[in-house]
DNA sequence: GTTCCTGCAAATCCTTTGCAAGTTC
DNA sequence: GAACTTGCAAAGGATTTGCAGGAAC
């Protein structure tokens, strides 16, 4: 494991807390080198878990309103999964979409150029001013498809 | 006021409720017909609300459980909006998707052959089986745009 | 010392569930 | 009358907020 992680991002979400007069907090350090130390899309649980397995009195709470802040800085994106939270590195990174899937949960980044012009011309023509996107493909992952024909072929 | 309105998709639910021994109701009658009369995008809410005009004593609960009916009848499609659930008409439905406008809630439904294909492509490409997928795009729609326009000039 | 942070508990929002009473068949 | 429906209230899960005590500057 290396010593140093996310050099970069740290000295931003130092700008970030400095700029703002905010100040910090080891909790906060914790959960920023936790969240760049994995490369999930992780829950607030997922995170939670990880950073109490190293300081176990951090709240939920405080993992809550630092992914506010690590999203505010421009470090993390959130997106929505049935429901659920889910946070992603958001430094220096090319927009993308997801394929999730609905067996394993596994989460699969894509980007296509071409469907964004396309959505694009579809917005222009409806004179629809795009400010962000949500596109999430369900189904089932490469491994999934697999396994479930694996135990077909079992049962037979 | 049309007397009568969605006539097949009455019939639908009517079938439905008869394959799977389930009982008809009053309730059930008054949610499907303000469900069939409406062109939105109705939260629960909204649907309550409009049932309730009619018979005040219909509760949430069963509009919620009304709706899954309506679900797997093939009469209705759910999506999400900010965590918040929306119903649409899906009976002999093209599939389309979303544009959601930030600034009034307005959702305007586009569809592009194109943009399927290529999610087709990126899925057969990954292995990925495609089960079902979520498209919004947010941003402001047209009128919001003008409105925001004016408000500006009318500040100078 | 002032301002910001923290963790807890409580509150919120949307949705689902348990249950006793009422309907439908 | 058996089986299904209803509405209420309570429970559920994810997230936010109020607040008193604690830490940072």
């Amino acid at each position: 494991m290396k010593a140093t992680i996310g050099k970069e991002e740290k000295a931003v979400f130092a700008e970030y807390i400095r700029r703002n007069q905010l100040k910090r907090s080891e909790q906060r350090e914790v959960i920023l080198d936790a969240f760049l130390r994995s490369e999930q899309h992780l829950s607030v649980d997922d995170l939670l878990h990880i950073v109490q397995k190293k300081r176990p009195d951090i709240g939920r709470t405080t993992v809550y309103r630092t992914l506010k802040l690590l999203r505010e800085a421009g470090l993390a994106s959130q997106l929505d999964v049935q429901g659920q939270a889910r946070f992603e590195h958001d430094y220096n990174r090319e927009h993308h979409d997801h394929f999730i899937c609905n067996n394993c949960g596994e989460i699969i980044e894509f980007s296509s150029p071409e469907i964004e012009q396309l959505q694009d011309d579809i917005a222009a023509r409806l004179n629809f001013k795009i400010q962000g996107h949500r596109h999430q493909i369900y189904g089932l992952c490469e491994k999934c498809i697999a396994r479930a024909a694996a135990a077909e072929a079992t049962r037979r």
